[in-house]
DNA sequence: CTGAAAGCGCTAACAG
DNA sequence: CTGTTAGCGCTTTCAG
């Protein structure tokens, strides 16, 4: 089918005339605004759908220097299990409430990130959610004090205050922690993320936390971090099991370093036991101990912030902290 | 951090204020148009920065009848991994080109689809990547014809021809069923999707077509249909297994229902075969054999697709189809 | 190199 | 109930 670069679209003017109205009356019947006598209304219905007329979003907008009805959303990757449901959370809350989510990946690049937050701001969203993988927002606080709602999730900044929907990433890790050590291991290797990432150094930092006060002060030849996908992931976990002595057990600061360390751990005659960070799709089945949380929740809770700001909200940052709830699995209740 | 609901935004008029210039000028500068002198461009990317403008994309692509540079992606579940990475790969590519990907999920609903796709026209995208839910698609053939540049992702529409990008479903299935055919089996069992998905009905004719051309004529007590998520699916799979003389293996026709299936079967004495449709991401540690293929590389495609179109080619619809591959794994190569 | 005028398509005011 | 006028913020003519 040939594509007619710019078969010009029906205006309202045309329906207008079409329908032997003027614009505005046209306008109103359009947007079921009263004080237009039906029939007229269904004339110009009816015009429209002769001519295919679709109203320009873009020009309606533009009208009264208004936002657009669009809301961002900044993850680091649309493809990561974990932020696609986040997003579909925020999608769907949005939704409801008739804006509309438009998502883009920084993979993980702050330049990219704030090129990103660039675009959405000059299409004027009505609102931002932001997953940062960047720890300078000036910018972005000078556009909140704009008028512009912002939300931070998962990652909360450490140079300004702001909204932020967070996990309970200390609470997490020490239990998972804890339910290591109560079941006597007391050499626990870590696995992480980048190590310049907010959730990353708090889970670090809780995990060391918690070993210190049981005593145990070497664990830091255990930890190993900078792993940002599963193939780096598996590397690190055959490496850190190479210690000796061996470690016993192995903490997965997130899903995909829990996929690495699956694999890492897969032929291993004997293996040590397994915690991971975010629960995952096939985590029951394969049995792994899993530090879970609701994602979804996460972009619902965001999306009601920002709602809430629209609505018009205006009291002091709220920084909302989601629980995580520790699922003991085969991985950390059967002895291999 | 208070809201203040339209704290202004300075536009492009008072920047050329500031800088001493006209509208024009300033505009200019701000482009990297040819025809400012150095020193004035400088001067008003001061004023610029000072002013914390930016520019307004609404009023831009309101100019001249333009389209937005937005690309409207309609997918089922954003919160599905094999449509968050179709999502990816088209977002990967089309940043390439300057476009931004807007997705929204349709929740498998034909109405829910039709209202996005409408949103989308208003907003004036400049293409849609649509992953349909539909059976009627007249409407947007209709702006096709218009100039709008539309791309079928994964399910071929069946009462229109346009450009679409769609898996080797029936190649697939067939090598799924062959695979299971040399290794003896011959009460084979499928748990499909919804019967009204075009990949759905491909998939299960070519089921139908590899075991009656192998002879075996009573497969259809072995088919359970219209299972759209693991929960549904792991009843299905407990209730065909069931039937007796038991099947001795089971086709699952796309991710969600593997995962169903392999919940279904974990505790099971003595596991029928398993061959699951799509790849995810734990299936090599779970060791489950699967129709492969790349997800991501479907985004891409229907991008490029768009692209060229956008570009200008005029040739007829085009439909590419991606190959699939299959990847035996424990699941299917050792013996219960 | 720079500026003034016109207008993209629509809706908010204000008349009739 | 309906129409006219103005203008959102920007870019495109077309003159300086």
């Amino acid at each position: 089918m040939p594509h007619r670069p710019d078969a010009s679209r029906p205006t309202l003017r045309q329906v207008a005339a079409l329908s032997g109205v003027s614009l505005k009356t046209a306008s109103r019947a359009l947007n079921g605004e009263p004080y237009v006598s039906a029939p007229t209304a269904d004339r110009v219905r009816a015009a429209a759908e002769q001519l295919g007329f679709r109203r320009n979003a873009i020009a309606r907008d533009l009208r009264a220097g208004a936002r657009s009805p669009l809301v961002g959303l900044i993850i680091s990757d649309l493809g990561n299990p974990f932020f696609s449901r986040v997003a579909r959370g925020a999608e769907r809350r949005l939704r409801a409430a008739g804006l509309q989510l438009v998502s883009a990946s920084s993979e993980e690049d702050p330049e990219l990130e704030q090129a990103l937050i660039g675009e959405m701001l000059e299409r004027r969203v009505s609102a931002l959610l932001v997953v940062t993988s960047s720890d300078d927002h000036r910018f972005l606080d000078a556009e909140r004090r704009h008028g512009l709602p912002v939300v931070f999730l998962d990652r909360e900044p450490a140079d300004i205050v702001a909204d932020c929907v967070v996990l309970d990433n200390r609470g997490g890790m020490r239990h998972a922690v804890e339910h290591l050590l109560e079941r006597g291991h007391r050499r626990i290797a870590l696995v992480g993320d980048l190590g310049r990432l907010a959730t990353q150094r708090e889970r670090a930092a809780a995990f060391e936390l918690a070993l210190t006060a049981a005593g145990v002060d070497d664990w830091s030849r255990y930890v190993r971090t900078d792993c940002h996908d599963a193939a780096t992931a598996e590397r690190a976990v055959r490496a850190v099991l190479d210690e000796r002595p061996a470690p016993t057990a192995l903490i997965a600061t997130n899903n995909l370093i829990t996929i690495g360390a699956l694999r890492a751990l897969r032929d291993l005659p004997e293996r040590p036991a397994l915690v991971g960070f975010d629960d995952f799709d096939l985590a029951d089945v394969v049995g792994v101990t899993v530090v879970a949380h609701d994602p979804e929740r996460m972009g619902e809770v965001g999306a009601e912030q920002i709602l809430a700001r629209l609505g018009g909200a205006d009291g002091p940052s709220h920084r909302v902290l989601l629980p995580t709830e520790l699922v003991p699995r085969a991985s950390t209740t059967l002895d291999t």
